[in-house]
DNA sequence: TTGAAAGCGCTAACAT
DNA sequence: ATGTTAGCGCTTTCAA
C-alpha cells in the first residue's frame, strides 16, 4: 500500500549514512551506542523492515534453507519441520519445502537448479532420501551444505544427526524386567529397516545382560504393519505358557497386539504388558494409551538444522562431517504393569 | 562454485541485449520466433538460471506465498500443504510455512512484519487461523492478498473454499439405509465445532427423508475423542435392542465403539456395521479397516493456493470474494455389511 | 521487434 | 567510528 521504507529513508531520518544503518541492522561491531540508539529510533519510527531480496542480491546469500522429503508418515514430516523451522526463527532464516513430487534422479535436478537460482543456500535430508545414493552424491558434486537427519548408514560426506535404537531398546526391556516380567516376547520390525534390527539387538542384550533366557518362539518376526502384530499376537498368545509382556518393534504392531488381546479377553496391562516403539499418535489413540519409545524428532531437526546454518553462514571451518547421537526417551503409559502373582 | 551465470552472459552468447534475454525468459511477446530460439540455444549451453533474488528485487514481488497454520493434527497440515505446493510449483511459486509459535496477536504482527519485508506476496489460512478474527482482521487491514481453507464461517473479506459436511453425512446414511440397515445410531460430536454439528444434520436429514425413524436414545453425544467413543459404544451397544449400526461423527470415535465391539465378540462388519468421518490415518490402521468420508483436503488447498496466486499474480480484477465447496466422498472399506437376517 | 539506461534496496570493499 | 562508491542481476520505462 504506501511506499516503501528504505535504508536511504532511516539514514536520513537519524542523519548518518546508509552504511551505518546497514551496520545497526546486522548488529555489526563499530557503531557508538548513541549512534546505534538515534538509528534505532529512526527504525522504529519509520517501522522499517529491511528488504529480503536486496539483502540476498548484494550478500549472494538467499537465507533460505530446503527441506527435502519423501516420507509417507505425515506425523514425522510435521516433526521435523517444527524442529527445522524453530532454529530457522532463531537465525532469521526462512525455510522452503521440497516433497519428493519426481522420481530420484528428478528430484536431484531440480534441487541443483533451484540451488543456482540462489532459492536456498543448503539442504536437509530426511529418510528414506537420507539413504538414496543419487541424491547425496549429487548434493556432494555439486557442493551443496548439507545435513541429514536420521540417516540409516551416515553417508561420511555429510554431517548427520541419529538416535540410539539399540540402547532405547535395551532400556525399554530393562523396564520390563524391573517390573517383575520374565516371559518377555518380541515382536521384531521390517528386516530391510536398519534401524528397526537395532531394536532387537537391545532386546537380546538387555535379557542377556540380566540372566533372563529368551524362551523358545518368544521372539516373533514382524513387518511393521498392523496385521503383522495381528498375526504375531496370536502366535504368541497361543502357547501354552504365553507371554506376560510383549514388547513390539514399533506402535502399530503394539496396536495390532492390542486387539488380539481384547479378543482373547486379556486385560492390559493386567493379564498382559505390552509396549511400543516409537509414540506415534496411535498410541495415545488406543486403549489403554500405549507405554512406548519417544524419538526426539524435532530436536534431531532442529541439532540438524543448527549445523546446517554454521556451514553456510560460516561460523565453522571447514571441519570433517560430525556424527550427533540424541537419545530417545521411554515415555510410561498405561500399558504396562506388575505380571500377575502365578 | 563456479560463477554465477548472468543475463548478460546469456546476452553476449545470443548476440542481442539483455532485454530481449529477460523477454524470453518470461515469455513475453514481441521476440521473434528467430531470436528466441537463439537465445534459448545461448540459455542451454550456459545452463543459465535467472536469480530469485534479482527478479524479486527489480519486479517487487516475492513470488511466494505463506501457509499459516496452528493445527494439532499433522496429517492434516501434510495434507494442505501438499495440496498447496502443488499448485505453486506448477506456477513457479516458493512456500514458505509459518506455524504459529506465539498467541494470536504476536502472530498477526509477525506476518505482517514478514510481509513488509516483501518476504511473500499472500497467505493461506487455515483452521483454526481463518476464523480467529484478530488474525483476519489484521490480514485485511494491511491489505495482504489471503484465501481461506474450510472456514467454520467464511469471512467475508476473504475467498474460501470449504466442504458440504450435511450433504457427506447425508450420503453416508443413504449408504447404511441402502445396505438394509433401518436401525443407525449416531455418535454425535463436539457442540462447539461447526462442520461437525452438520454431520448431525445430514444424518438426521436422511433417515427423515427415508421415512426410517431414529429410535429413542439412538443418538449419542461425544466430544470427539476416543474415549467418548467407547462411552457411546457402551451404551448403544447394550440396548435391548442394539443398532445393526454406528455412525459416529469422526474416525477416532469409531475405532473407540470398534474396540468395545471387540470386547463384546461382536464381529464388524457381521454384527455390526460401523462407519466413521475424516479418513484419518487410524481409519486404515484398524481391522477392519473403517468406511469413512473422506475429506478433499489436498483439493481443497490447492484450489485456495489457485485463487491466491490469481490475486497476486493480477491474474484477476479486483472481484469480490468467492466461496467454493469442495464434494467429500465416501471411501468404502471392510467395516460395512448388510445387516444379518433376524 | 529490439535496445539503452535507470533503478530495485541492500552489502562489500575500501576510504576517511 | 563513520562514510563513499560500486555493484548484486534482474525489470521497467522509454526510445529507436
Amino acid at each position: 500500500m504506501s511506499e516503501r521504507v528504505t535504508i536511504e529513508d532511516v539514514a536520513a531520518l537519524a542523519r548518518v549514512s546508509i552504511k551505518t544503518v546497514s551496520r545497526v541492522i546486522n548488529d555489526e561491531p563499530n557503531v557508538s551506542a548513541a549512534t546505534r540508539d538515534k538509528v534505532e529510533k529512526a527504525i522504529a519510527r519509520l517501522k522499517f523492515r529491511p528488504s529480503r531480496a536486496a539483502k540476498s542480491l548484494a550478500s549472494r546469500k538467499a537465507f533460505t534453507i530446503s527441506l527435502l522429503y519423501d516420507n509417507p508418515c505425515a506425523h514425522y514430516i510435521a516433526n521435523v519441520q517444527t524442529g527445522v523451522l524453530a532454529e530457522c526463527e532463531k537465525q532469521g532464516y526462512d525455510l522452503i519445502v521440497h516433497p519428493r513430487s519426481s522420481p530420484g534422479y528428478e528430484l536431484a535436478r531440480e534441487v541443483i537448479s533451484l540451488y543456482h537460482q540462489a532459492r536456498f543456500d543448503g539442504v536437509i535430508l530426511t529418510p528414506p532420501l537420507c539413504d538414496n545414493a543419487t541424491i547425496v552424491a549429487a548434493l556432494a558434486d555439486e557442493g551443496i551444505p548439507t545435513t541429514l537427519i536420521a540417516p540409516g548408514t551416515p553417508a561420511p560426506v555429510f554431517s548427520s544427526v541419529v538416535t540410539d535404537d539399540e540402547l532405547a531398546s535395551f532400556e525399554m526391556t530393562r523396564h520390563l524386567l524391573n517390573l517383575g516380567h520374565r516371559r518377555i516376547a518380541f515382536i521384531s520390525g521390517h528386516p530391510a529397516h536398519l534401524a528397526v534390527q537395532q531394536r532387537t539387538a537391545g532386546f537380546v542384550r538387555a535379557m542377556r545382560e540380566a540372566g533372563v533366557a529368551v524362551a523358545d518362539g518368544m521372539i516373533a518376526t514382524g513387518f511393521n504393519s498392523f496385521a503383522c502384530g495381528v498375526e504375531a499376537g496370536k502366535k504368541l498368545l497361543d502357547f501354552d505358557s504365553p507371554p506376560t509382556a510383549i514388547f513390539a518393534a514399533n506402535d502399530e504392531m503394539a496396536a495390532g497386539v492390542l486387539t488380539i488381546a481384547y479378543e482373547r479377553q486379556l486385560a492390559v496391562p493386567d493379564d498382559l504388558s505390552l509396549v511400543g516403539f516409537d509414540d506415534i499418535p496411535l498410541a495415545t489413540q488406543l486403549w489403554p494409551m500405549l507405554t512406548t519409545v519417544g524419538q526426539p524428532i524435532k530436536t534431531m531437526a532442529s541439532r540438524a538444522t543448527e549445523m546446517l546454518l554454521d556451514i553456510v553462514s560460516g561460523n565453522i571451518g571447514d571441519e570433517s562431517p560430525r556424527l550427533e547421537k540424541i537419545p530417545s526417551s521411554l515415555i510410561h503409559r498405561q500399558s504396562t504393569a506388575i505380571p500377575r502373582p502365578s
